[in-house]
DNA sequence: GGAGCCCGATGGCCCAGTTCAACGACACTT
DNA sequence: AAGTGTCGTTGAACTGGGCCATCGGGCTCC
C-alpha cells in the first residue's frame, strides 16, 4: 500500500522534478510569474512508490492532487465481479487525482517504481485565490483530459481490435515524443493484461494482434517491454479506421 | 445549420432560463454573489434551434460555451468511414462546448427543438479575473464530466449489451429525477440509432434488449419516446454487473 | 388515399473476438 | 538444478453481438 512507501513526511518541500520537464505539468513555472513555483514547492510533498503500488483507490476521499515526476501510473475502475477498465496510462509530467468531494472516481496504481509530487487539495484551492493562473492551467488540463476521454470512448465503442491496438501504439509513441523520448523503441511499462483492460479486449486478442503487426512488418518487438513502430504512418492510418 | 436559426442577434441580454433550474448550471446564481448572474446575463446570447440541428462541429474554433435552457442535445465523434460514437446526451441545465484553442473535440447536435444560452469564450475568460467563483464552478463541472466519461469508458469497454442498456435507462432516470422529472416515464428523445452509438452497439441489439426487458417485466414501453422503469432496483443491479 | 419513406422490430446467419486449454520463457526459491 | 509461479503466446472451439433481410406502422407529400 501507498502508506508503506510514503516518504512525503521525510522530505517536505523538496522541489518537484517535473518542473524541469518542459512545462508540461501544472506546476511548471509560468512566463512572468516567477513567484508561483516556489509557492507550489512550499506545499508539495513527494511520494516514492515501488512498482504495482496503489496511490489511492476509487471512492477514497480526494485529499491530494498528484503529478508524476518519474515512473508510470495507470488509472482504472472495477465492476463488482472484477472486470476492469483501465482509463488512462500516465507518465512523467502527467497529473491525476482531480476530484470533488465525492472522492476519487478511479483507482491509481504505479506500473513502475515512481516518484510523485503531491499537493494537498485544500491548500491548492486556497492558493487559487492568490494565483488565478494556477486554476486556469488546471482547467486547461482538465479540458485536455476530457478530450482524451472522448477519444477513448470512440476507440472503445467503435474501433476494431486491430484499430484499437494500432491507436494504442501510436498514442504511446506520440506521448513519448512529447516527453522528449525520440528513440526507436516505445516503452511498454504495462502488462498485456493492462493493455487489454485499456482497450476493452482480452490479453489473447492483444497478443495475437501485436504478433500480426510484427509478422506484417509494421512493428518490432525487441522484448516484452518495448515496441518499435517500423511503419508509423501505416499504423496511424489503421488507427483512424483506414 | 445553426446559423439559420440563430436568434442571438435579435435578443441579446435576454435572461438565461436555466438560471431558474435549481442552480444546476454554471450560470446559476451563487449564494451571496448577487452581482454575478447579471454580469453573465449581460454577455449571454440565446440560440433557438430546431430538432436535429448542429450547434457546432468537431474541430470548429471554440468560440462559445453553451448551456441548455430547453431541449436535448447529443455530442458525438466520427471516424472517417462514418462510424460514430455518441459521447453524451445532455438536457436542460447541462452545459457543453468546453474547449481550448484546438477547437471543439466533438460535434454537438440538437435532438429536439432547443433553446441554448451561449457565452463568448473570450468574454467569459475575461470575467474569470473579476469573478473567480465562476472559474471554480466551471472546473467543478469539468471534473464531473470527467467522472462521467470514466464511467462511460467502463461501460463501453467491459459491460455486456444487457448491462449497457440497463445502465443507460438507469442513468436517464437518475438525471431526469435530478431535473425534477419524477413521473413514471423516462423521456427518450434520442433515436435507437443514437442509443446504439452511445452504447457501442447496433440498433438491432438495442431494440432486442429493450424488447427482452419489456417481456421480463422490467420496463414498459408506452411509445417510442418513453420508457417506464418498472423494476428500477433490478435494472440498477443488472447495470452494475449483477 | 395511396405511394413512398423513415424508423423500429424481428428472424436467421455469420464472424470477430472470447473462452478454454496447452505450452514456452523467464524469474525466483529451495 | 530442479521446482514453482507468473506472464505472454498460440491453437481450437464457441458465442455474443453484428450483419443482412424482411416486415409493419406512422409520417409526409402528392
Amino acid at each position: 500500500m501507498a502508506q508503506f512507501n510514503d516518504t512525503s513526511a521525510e522530505i517536505p518541500g523538496t522541489p518537484c522534478l517535473i518542473c524541469e520537464h518542459g512545462g508540461l505539468a501544472f506546476c511548471g513555472p509560468g512566463p512572468g510569474d516567477a513567484d508561483e513555483p516556489s509557492r507550489l514547492s512550499a506545499m508539495l510533498g513527494q511520494v516514492n512508490l515501488i512498482a504495482h503500488d496503489s496511490v489511492f483507490r476509487e471512492g477514497d476521499p480526494a485529499t491530494h492532487l498528484y503529478s508524476i515526476s518519474q515512473g508510470a501510473v495507470k488509472l482504472y475502475k472495477l465492476l463488482s465481479d472484477g472486470r476492469r477498465q483501465v482509463t488512462a496510462f500516465l507518465f512523467a509530467g502527467d497529473f491525476f487525482g482531480l476530484a470533488l468531494d465525492g472522492g476519487y472516481a478511479y483507482t491509481a496504481e504505479t506500473m513502475t517504481p515512481a516518484l510523485l509530487c503531491r499537493f494537498p487539495r485544500r491548500k491548492l484551492e486556497a492558493l487559487f485565490a492568490e494565483v488565478p493562473r494556477l486554476e486556469r492551467r488546471l482547467l486547461g488540463l482538465a479540458i485536455d483530459d476530457l478530450a482524451a476521454a472522448h477519444e477513448q470512448m470512440l476507440l472503445l465503442g467503435r474501433k476494431t481490435a486491430r484499430e484499437k491496438v494500432a491507436s494504442f501504439l501510436v498514442m504511446l509513441d506520440r506521448r513519448a515524443a512529447r516527453r522528449g523520448h525520440h528513440g526507436p523503441a516505445v516503452a511498454l511499462p504495462m502488462s498485456r493484461s493492462d493493455i487489454a483492460d485499456y482497450l476493452g479486449l482480452t490479453i489473447e486478442t492483444v497478443s495475437r494482434t501485436l504478433t500480426q503487426f510484427r509478422r506484417d512488418g509494421l512493428i518490432g518487438l525487441p522484448d516484452l517491454g518495448h515496441a518499435v513502430l517500423r511503419e508509423a504512418d501505416r499504423l496511424r492510418q489503421i488507427a483512424d479506421g483506414g
